[in-house]
DNA sequence: CTTCCAGTTGCAAACGATTTGCATTTGCAT
DNA sequence: ATGCAAATGCAAATCGTTTGCAACTGGAAG
């Protein structure tokens, strides 16, 4: 109850079904494998939602009592170095990750219930790079939300 | 060194000339017109870039040694809840400000400089709306940045 | 132009999210 | 098995922001 994928490819299996698992990737970066890091990724790896590194760090926990908080955000932090997962701010709130490996999408929020609906336009990516284009400036990423509640009636 | 508008209309002047002065917008909301506020506001009301509480705090306490951050805190968190002032939480920093009453506009961030230049694009705000509306929602406000630095050559 | 008190203030302590220092483990190449 | 750089757990530190509280002050009422 947090996240959804709109554009509702496929049914609903494991959202974030990685490409190139995370071990994977890992190690062809000579990164550790470390039981904390297993813990983590597995989770991951089964998340079909965008939990914060707090979440994350709970769900841990059952799996393994002794994983400090602090080794969940190192481990985020070092998979986002390595491009594996994508950070979002939403909104005030804490932090939240996302596989990297999916296409690119946006976001729209929804206000009453925290949920995460993705979208993408390849139109509006277009004119943001017109957009930047005019202006001179070469885009390195962007962010584009959208907070809503569901429409009534 | 901080932020322009670009669409650059007028020569450069006083970017945010308030419509209708932020001590009328208090008085008519019945609020008090304070010593601290009267600081601020005018800083509001002079800058012509996107401040954080503390730049604004810097620059008011060259006027008035006395005034705390806290209440730069509680002033700027009165005058958004007023919607005297928008609040955008770039990129991991600290939130920045800007007189509200200038039309509609996204962000551009200059990932070198932090300079902020605005930018406006109806037809992306139709398209955000379309899909809004496609996905049964409906939109409180949406935020789009675009992360960029300026191109070489 | 006093009086009065709810609204404001300054200050310091509390906060939530995240990071960091450090002494202790632990992958994993040898 | 061995060695050591990398990674961990823990606690303390940081950053931006909020809050409790006692002292202070606009500005409406007299």
């Amino acid at each position: 109850m947090n996240s959804k994928t709109v554009p509702n490819t496929a049914t609903g299996q494991k959202a974030s079904s990685a490409h190139r698992s995370y071990e994977e990737e890992l190690r062809e970066a000579g990164i550790r494998i470390t039981k904390p890091r297993k813990v983590i990724l597995k989770i991951l790896t089964q998340a079909s939602d965008h939990p914060d590194a707090m979440e994350i760090f709970r769900r841990a926990v059952k799996v393994d009592a002794s994983i400090a908080l602090a080794t969940v955000y190192r481990t985020m932090k070092m998979l986002e170095d390595l491009g594996a997962v994508h950070r979002h701010s939403f909104e005030g709130g804490p932090a939240r990750f996302e596989n990297a490996d999916a296409e690119h999408h946006d976001h729209l929020i929804d206000l009453d219930t925290g949920d995460v609906i993705e979208f993408h336009s390849e139109r509006i990516e277009q004119l943001q790079q017109q957009i930047a284009d005019e202006l001179g400036y070469d885009i390195e990423h962007h962010r584009l939300e959208l907070y809503g509640r569901k429409r009534k009636k």
